[in-house]
DNA sequence: TATCTGGTGTTATGATATAACGTATGCTAA
DNA sequence: TTAGCATACGTTATATCATAACACCAGATA
């Protein structure tokens, strides 16, 4: 188990409004949306979700530059975790797979190379749309 | 087989300058190191890479913002690739595998997910250090 | 010729992310 | 208690990545 400390008051804001929506948000679009609160400037934001995204509450979606609040509740303890995009409602759906994990696994030591962290995005269309 | 068009000047500029590393380059170096060539704008520089990466022959390493000059010969065939970023060295392998491909169609189609696009980047040490 | 398509060049702007600095707060150890 | 340390905070400025909008040109074709 990784220790999950608690949150400061920016931290606090940051994933409160990124769990109440199953959309990711970009680091501007918080910002905007906590300008009520007091926040003013972006580093206020990137600071509450690196620290997020380190603990593994938030997860960056790299080919879209946004973020979303996890899915998962104890997700540190899983290898490999697909998200899937939807091009057109926007939705995003986490899920953790041991065959994707296993089959990376394998083509990881073929190579010899360590992995640290993986990013798996599938863009698409989901079963709604 | 898809059909691969003669490329524009400022294609063949962008593509020779990644095919001749093995490092992933950001769009802003390609510029400044092809401006003895006459580049001066990066929308010279991000025309040629968007018909670039359409054909399959530049790849997009979304988690660094950066490109590299696709390492197969028939890219277009493969449904999933895995990229392998050292964060050592920066060097880039690029690895299509069956197994990955499979393990990530059950994955989308358990959820009913038509998958168009997808990356999938691995960050870690690769086996030389 | 007239027109259509696709590439080009250029200026300006938008979107994403971090550097650098000083301040405040809470903890720990002498 | 006080000194020192680590961590978070607030702020300004700046770096980095990417696209909008417009005019021009060259080749294909009807």
């Amino acid at each position: 188990m990784i220790e999950q400390p608690d949150l400061t008051r920016n931290q606090t804001l940051v994933l409160d409004k990124l769990s109440r929506t199953d959309l990711p948000m970009s680091a501007y679009t918080l910002l905007d949306e906590l300008r009520g609160d007091g926040l003013k400037a972006p580093l206020q934001v990137y600071r509450a979700l690196d620290k997020l995204v380190a603990q593994g509450r938030v997860h960056r979606l790299e080919s879209i530059s946004a973020f979303v609040a996890c899915q998962h509740p104890d997700c540190q303890s899983h290898a490999a975790t697909v998200f899937m995009i939807c091009e057109k409602c926007g939705k995003v759906s986490e899920q953790a797979d041991a065959g994707v994990a296993t089959a990376l696994a394998l083509v990881a030591h073929a190579e010899g190379f360590a992995v640290e962290k993986s990013s798996i995005e599938l863009r698409g269309a989901c079963g709604k749309c």
